[in-house]
RNA sequence: GGUCGCGUAGCUCAGCUGGAUAGAGCACCUGCCUUCUAAGCAGGCGGUCUCAGGUUCGAAUCCUGACGCGAUCACCA
């Protein structure tokens, strides 16, 4: 039972007793900095069941708790703020038992666990990955990870768009213009290979559309009739129906790209535990069209094609199969949630895609919910913002893309040189050193990207690099590393928990951080509720910031009183374990040193 | 035009299940390294929470409307 239930029915009591009055819901908050106390009962909320002044109300339930609560010491009420102030004692034992939970904060999964699905990335096969995947990276590979921590069984998953007339488009491209060229040959990353030709295509077709419309023809049709255009709808023909030489070229240039995706996904520390491919999964879905037409959920117009109506529900009509009979994207999706369904027996899915799809997801869960699933109602959209640049949107047939590679390499270069400015690795080797600047690198990165709200969209400048001072990956980082070197230092054992020795007073500022990793469990719950990550950074800031204020202003290891010294030890210790932990939820690594 | 999202300090963002004087970081200004790592700490400057109504003892937060920005409304994915 936490402090905030044992007051509340105290209040209660209180109240029933002085005032012959049982209440219903009480309303709590945390002491505002300005003011003495630990938590505040607000009452004006009570006022209109009683009939009396606020100050008089706080007061008299006041007296009471200090009368009848071993944990309250004092208390002080402003208007209709009673703020209680609760005994040094309740914290040190509450800090005890937390020094002592293994794995605080997180939850394990029970037998009766919900198990949860949660897909991202999901890149196409004809282009590397730009900044835009890596937020989606970050998003669903952390919001996989608070899942777990907060006691789901988690699959993370992504469906490769390996097929369609894009990845004809850059097939084509290498087989005219590409003149053998692989990624061993040139040295390039496969998947960058591969995109270079995806424009080459988009280049060449620009330029037979502007041909064609000098001769005279309109813009649309220079469109559909230009040769290179209708060459690559002949090869998703040939694709389609198996043909031998278009399926040994797929496979070989799909090959490429896969492993230069390992590479960056290695290099995100982000992992799948099952990938889906569109290519074995397109076709899927039309059998259940076929069923829910019997059932009514669809209709079929005369042309033959598939329709659902959902303007009873404020929605459009929308199209689930072609009148030739093929599946268009909702049709495959449709088909991909049920497979998966079977093949994981999950209770829920989330999408980790980017809200220019609000719309299709909506229409999505409806679709399945009239289908009679019932795990359709556990379905959410995780839609996220799209990553801007300053002169507009990311368009990588314009080569206007910030590159994922390029981005990590980048930020890992940057955390070198503040590194070797400040030169306190001297020792060092050069192994050592890289892996510290990647974590750094990647910490401000990830950061940066993860304390904003998913809704946000974000602008990124190339220009102002990310930062690595104040609110920042490096900064939390940092005191981590602080952490670390202290106990480095001291030679107390610190396993199991903390034991203590007589009365102890508590610093104010060892008492406001043992409030912040109380409050731990409970982000880590909200920030799986709201599927938000920013909820963890913002935490984790707050905590960071309140142990430097602490390293700053009480001395650690300085000081005689032994009593003392172990518990500001053990103290730091379960901050650098908090922060760790709630780091590897964002997937955040944490350095020893830096 | 319909629908959805966003609008908080010069900039980037918290706060949004209604509560006290709206908080951080960056930038700018003052102090603090012979004491546990100064990627830090202590402090200063900076706000009509886009605007207008409404609900309430109380609104950045909830409701309505306007304005601004973005997305979406394909037999594309």
């Amino acid at each position: 039972m936490n402090i905030q239930n044992t007051i509340e029915t105290q209040v209660k009591k209180a109240v029933a007793q002085v005032y012959n009055i049982n209440l219903d819901t009480l309303e709590f908050q945390p002491t505002r900095k300005d003011f003495e106390g630990d938590i505040t009962l607000v009452t004006f909320p009570m006022l209109r069941q009683i009939k009396t002044n606020p100050v008089q109300l706080g007061q008299s339930i006041g007296e009471y708790l200090v009368e009848n609560v071993d944990e309250v010491e004092r208390f002080n009420v402003v208007q209709g703020f009673l703020n209680i102030v609760i005994n040094d004692n309740f914290f040190i034992e509450e800090f005890k038992k937390i020094s002592s939970t293994v794995n605080f904060g997180k939850l394990n999964p029970s037998e009766e666990a919900e198990t949860i699905m949660v897909e991202y990335s999901s890149p196409n096969t004809n282009k590397p990955l730009h900044l835009g995947h890596i937020r989606n990276n970050l998003l669903g590979y952390s919001v996989a990870e608070i899942l777990k921590a907060s006691g789901k069984k988690v699959y993370k998953t992504q469906i490769i768009n390996d097929r369609g007339i894009h990845i004809c488009k850059s097939m084509l491209a290498w087989k005219k213009y590409g003149e053998g060229e692989t990624p061993e040959g040139s040295g390039l990353k496969g998947d960058k290979l591969v995109g270079n030709y995806y424009v080459k295509f988009d280049r060449e077709y620009k330029n037979e559309i502007a041909e064609l419309m000098v001769l005279g023809k309109t813009e649309d049709e220079a469109k559909a009739e230009a040769p290179i255009i209708q060459e690559a709808q002949q090869m998703l023909l040939k694709w389609e129906a198996g043909d031998p030489e278009v399926m040994v070229l797929w496979e070989k240039m799909n090959k490429w790209v896969y492993d230069g995706f390992e590479k960056t996904y290695e290099a995100l520390g982000v992992d799948f535990d099952k990938n889906y491919y569109e290519s074995q999964t397109y076709l899927l879905g039309k059998d259940v069209v076929a069923q829910g037409l019997e059932k009514g959920v669809f209709y079929k117009k005369e042309d033959g094609s598939v329709w659902i109506d959902l303007t009873e529900d404020g929605l459009d009509e929308k199209i689930v199969l072609r009148s030739d009979g093929t599946a268009v994207y909702m049709t495959q999706d449709i088909g991909t949630a049920i497979q998966r369904v079977k093949d994981f027996h999950i209770n829920g899915m989330v999408y980790t895609v980017g809200n220019e799809q609000d719309y299709h997801f909506k229409v999505l869960f409806l679709i399945l919910k009239k289908l009679g699933f019932e795990w359709a109602n556990h379905l959410y959209h995780l839609s996220y913002g799209m990553v801007d640049l300053p002169t507009g949107k990311m368009k990588s047939r314009e080569g206007t893309v910030v590159d994922a590679d390029d981005l990590i390499e980048q930020m890992t270069l940057t955390a070198q040189q503040i590194s070797e400015e400040l030169g306190k690795l001297d020792d060092y080797n050069e192994g050592e050193k890289a892996d510290l600047y990647r974590i750094i690198g990647l910490g401000a990165l990830k950061y940066y990207i993860l304390k904003v709200d998913p809704r946000k969209r974000i602008l990124f400048n190339p220009e102002e690099s990310v930062d690595f001072q104040g609110n920042t990956g490096p900064f939390i980082q940092y005191t981590y590393a602080r952490i670390q070197s202290i106990l480095r230092k001291s030679d107390f054992d610190l396993t199991g928990e903390y034991q203590d020795e007589g009365d102890y007073e508590l610093h104010e500022k060892e008492k406001e951080l043992i409030k912040q990793i109380q409050l731990y469990p409970e982000t880590v719950q909200q920030a799986a509720q709201n599927h938000s990550p920013a909820l963890i950074a913002n935490y984790t800031y707050e905590l960071v910031k309140g142990f430097n204020s602490f390293y700053q202003n009480v001395t650690i290891l300085g000081t005689t009183d032994e009593v003392e010294k172990r518990f500001r030890v053990q103290l730091s210790k379960v901050v650098g374990d908090v922060i760790k932990s709630a780091f590897g939820l964002l997937g955040i690594q944490v350095p020893e040193r830096m």
